[in-house]
DNA sequence: AGTGTTGAATGGCAGGACCATTCAGGAGGA
DNA sequence: TCCTCCTGAATGGTCCTGCCATTCAACACT
């Protein structure tokens, strides 16, 4: 490494941008591969002939882009990861949140998402994958069955699922798709999940569906998930005519301040 | 501002995480909108009780982000920017180069929305729209036609009649994820165009799919979206024969360089 | 009125210092 | 011999201070 320097110094102007795309060059012929560490920050510093901070900037930018994890303390570093989905879906997942769309849009394209998912699913996937489904579906079905369900592992498993499904097509662009509007959608999806007959309904409803599959009967399972949206939507209607009601309510809150309904020890 | 700091001292130990995630959220919820413009970096390091060089990678996270442009000099500092498709496009591209993802996988993807979109443009878009694609479709077939057709301007207008087509959908979420993947694929899709039989063809088949959308036939339209991505499927697995042919010229060069079929002046 | 100059604001960079975390290896005891 | 605890070195995280380059607006000058 020292008779032979990977990195060269850089221009002044934007050094930083100068050194993560070198570090990025590096990564992308090879140079460098998954599960290596890169010199520390003490050394790029001096082989780029920068600041420890220009270093720090570029690092910490290669660590947004999801192409290294940076560890600390002794034998840590800045390591070379597998590429992984999660932050291209990030950033389209960030861009759809950002353009504000509505929920009734993102439905409709997460339902003509999971018609393709599942059909490729059903004819694409391992039976071991099928009943893997299935078996989750069953434990999402447990944990709302509980007194008190866990809603943020509800919620978990649900997404979990999805992404399940859309891995079992064997192509990683639904998986990304999938995974950026779930969290492009994040926003709205807890709300759903939040009404008593709609979560109970939707555990079977994925159980169902993930019966079909491991079943493989397409059509059934394309069944059941139009019957999902159709509750999805049912569901978004009611909340839409609660929250005109909230807001009248507001309009004239004496009356139920009148009203308490919990009465004191 | 001053009366009212918009920002938090941060904890310590990931302070550099902690401003990027505040900032990001000032800009998710709106409380900064597109164009204007952030505290100056010194003043920020106030704010949040960290030193210049957090606030800095901060900054720069959010820039790699594509939240805000950074601009020098006097009046300059930190602008939020509009929404833009770039970085989550150029994540994905990231993602497809490092994971080797096969032309097959994203055209399986492109194949399953363009069914999708155009079973929707046709129920949902205006007269005037489809005969706007229509023309489009002809225009391109023109271009094609051409003694020495313009490959870029053939690219663009490809293009265009896509974005347009996922627009008559009145869903925004198709229009833009079908951004987003155009400009990830830019690199293997420019290929496409160069073989001369697929390209005429595909020029034809564009306009009999416009015209069967104008003729609300969806089932043609769907036929023809078929026969387009089989003949694509066609010109890939040629390329590919013509690509392990060249393997082998290397191989065995001496044999072709003995039969030259460019005779000398 | 036009033009050149200057100064302030701002981001970019350098270098040094210290802290917190992590891990390997050694010291000491069972 | 083996286990536990401690210590020190390596490393990333943070802070500070200073200076430079760029940009723009206000001002002075012609």
């Amino acid at each position: 490494m020292n008779e032979n320097p990977m990195f060269s110094p850089v221009r002044v102007g934007r050094a930083g941008e100068d050194v993560a795309l070198q570090i990025e060059a590096a990564i992308m012929d090879g140079r460098v591969k998954p599960g290596e560490r890169l010199p520390s920050e003490r050394d790029l510093h001096v082989q780029f002939g920068a600041s420890r901070g220009v270093v720090r900037e570029a690092l910490r930018a290669l660590k947004q882009k999801g192409l290294i994890e940076i560890k600390k303390g002794a034998k840590g570093g800045a390591f070379i990861k597998e590429a992984e989905l999660h932050n291209a879906s990030e950033s389209l997942g960030l861009f759809l949140k950002l353009q504000r769309i509505s929920a009734q849009s993102l439905i409709e394209f997460r339902e003509s998402m999971d018609r393709t998912i599942t059909t490729l699913a059903i004819t694409r996937a391992e039976a071991a994958e099928k009943q893997e489904l299935l078996e989750g579906a069953i434990q999402l079905g447990n944990l709302l069955n509980k007194d008190d369900p866990d809603m943020d592992a509800v919620h978990e498993l649900d997404r979990r699922l999805n992404i399940r499904l859309a891995r079992m097509t064997k192509n990683p662009v639904f998986e990304w798709i999938m995974r950026a509007v779930q969290l492009g959608l994040s926003s709205h999806d807890a709300v759903l999940y939040e009404d008593d007959e709609y979560r109970s309904r939707t555990a079977g409803n994925w159980r169902e569906t993930a019966q079909a599959i491991a079943d493989n009967e397409p059509l059934k399972a394309l069944s059941y998930i139009g019957y999902h949206y159709v509750m999805l939507q049912k569901c978004l209607e009611d909340r839409e005519v609660q929250e005109d009601n909230q807001r009248a309510e507001g309009q004239d809150a004496d009356f139920w301040a009148s009203t308490p309904d919990i009465p004191g020890p």
